[in-house]
RNA sequence: GGAGAGGUGGCUGAGCGGUCGAAAGCGGCGGUCUUGAAAACCGUUGACCCGCAAGGGUCCGGGGGUUCGAAUCCCUCCCUCUCCGCCA
């Protein structure tokens, strides 16, 4: 969510760089509510002044014993009078509150202009493509000949964007999971936590998934309402959910690895072959929740720990820094991992690292005691992916296949598979 | 699943329906003392909203109700704890 006194003091400016992304703010709507609200909340104050006085010096006559009932009579046409202005108040209040969660966050300055992925500006590149003998094949191509990778029994057990991995692969995904949490845990600083895949909707509204992208979620609907989490930053953000934190205790930085489950709505005919695009995939998170002062430079390190990852397994990439049109709802800032993919020729996300400033946080309630102020001020938090497993698993095997159809073992890997060299 | 107890400020914990935004302790901050520190003592110390300010308002798990007035009474939901049952 925006800062509320920002949108009222500098509406204009807000409006301006919301441009920049692509959206229109109803500036119209938005002084319309914003000159009732403010009507109606100074006369329920005013209201509430007169009763709470009258009420005071009730309880004191009565107090002295004296006759209440002249009192009474004053205040009788008080209390009706407050309801009504009490319930207006709060449907405007209502409605206000729903129009501010839907505005996405203000990209910053140093974000580049564009509308769309292909304003998207190539940031660094590290590696080179693997150069092949042989026409390399993609990864659904070597999964399958290899007998491990099986997207018929998946659409028969659950349907179409499921896979199942059997035996050598299963097992290499597991390491790819293992290998992220110790290189995050043992050299980045990072705690690992384990956390609930279903949530409830406060803490999609917290991190910005909710009300607007419902139909990108799959829901569980019983004798409570759980959602399955899109992303392991709305269990993981939401830990400081409604939290004030010591100075000591910032910057917090957890990593986690979660199954990730999304509908992919409106994907339709998008990345449909391999695994590139599941309603399940498994994901290794980096989230920081860290001083306000600090998350730009929190960003550049966070984006290094994933780049880390790529750089251990030897595999090709380029970062991006998103344009003001690609940028997500809740992001201020985001450099996108792209993985060298032989089966593709091309450059493919693997991971998506973003500081969302205070945007989630102001959502959750999240802040910090500022020993400057001596205040509690909302804190910055920051996420990104690293690495998403399923993808990297891909960009493994592709990278690492030979002619024949197996796939090497990266060095870093083969500790976590019993000295492994090669699959098939 | 059954029975019971409880949710109050950063923490612990008091609180007859009316000067309660809330006692007390701890913690924090400032000071006295000290070469310095500790201890002791004194003072201070919640969050949010509107407002340039003065000031006003809201908040005692969430929501609703009773009342001139609710932390205190009623309803409901959520959460925590104890005992029994069941269970990976």
């Amino acid at each position: 969510m925006l800062d509320p006194r920002r949108l009222r003091t500098e509406p204009e400016a807000v409006a301006g760089l919301l441009a920049r992304r692509g959206y229109r703010l109803d500036l119209g709507r938005l002084t319309v509510l914003e000159e009732r609200r403010k009507a109606l909340q100074v006369s329920v104050q005013e209201l509430q002044a007169r009763r709470n006085t009258h009420s005071k010096s009730i309880g004191r006559a009565k107090a002295r014993g004296e006759d209440i009932a002249p009192l009474l009579a004053e205040v009788a046409a008080l209390g009706d009078r407050l309801d009504a202005e009490k319930r207006a108040l709060e449907g405007v209040q209502r409605e206000l509150n729903a129009f501010l969660m839907e505005i996405p966050n203000l990209p910053d300055a140093s974000v580049p202009e564009g509308a769309s992925e292909q304003d998207n500006e190539e940031i660094r590149r590290w590696g080179e493509p693997p150069a092949f003998a042989f026409e390399p094949r993609d990864h659904v191509a070597l999964g399958e000949a290899l007998g491990y990778m099986d997207f018929a029994a998946a659409a028969r057990i659950a349907g179409a964007r499921f896979v199942t991995l059997n035996g050598p692969l299963a097992r290499l995904q597991r390491a790819l999971i293992q290998f992220m949490l110790d290189l995050h845990t043992r050299e980045h600083g990072y705690t690992e936590v384990y956390v609930p895949y279903l949530v409830n909707a406060d803490s999609l509204r917290g991190t910005g998934q909710l009300p607007k992208f419902e139909e990108d979620l799959f829901k569980a609907e019983g004798e409570r309402t759980y959602y399955l989490i899109p992303t392991a930053e709305v269990p993981v953000t939401n830990l400081v959910r409604g939290e004030i934190l010591a100075d000591g205790d910032m910057p917090r930085r957890w990593v986690a690895h979660t199954p990730c489950f999304r509908s992919e709505a409106g994907a339709h005919g998008k990345d449909t072959r391999g695994i590139i695009r599941q309603h399940q995939f498994e994901k290794v998170e980096l989230v920081q929740v860290v001083r306000p002062g600090e998350s730009y430079a929190a960003l550049e390190t966070l984006t290094g720990h994933a780049e880390q990852v790529l750089q251990r397994l030897g595999l090709a990439y380029r970062v991006v820094a998103l344009c003001a049109g690609d940028l997500g709802f809740s992001a201020a800032k985001t450099y996108d991992l792209e993985v060298w993919l032989p089966g593709q020729g091309r450059y493919r996300e693997i991971s998506s690292c973003s500081n969302f400033e205070a945007f989630q946080a102001r959502r959750m309630q999240a802040r910090w005691r500022n020993p400057g102020t001596g205040r509690p001020e909302l804190v910055h938090t920051l996420n990104g992916s690293g690495l998403a497993v399923g993808r990297t698993l891909v960009a493994v095997m592709e990278n690492y296949q030979r002619e024949d159809g197996s796939i090497g073992v990266p060095e870093v890997l083969r500790p976590y598979l019993n000295g492994l060299e090669s699959i098939g």
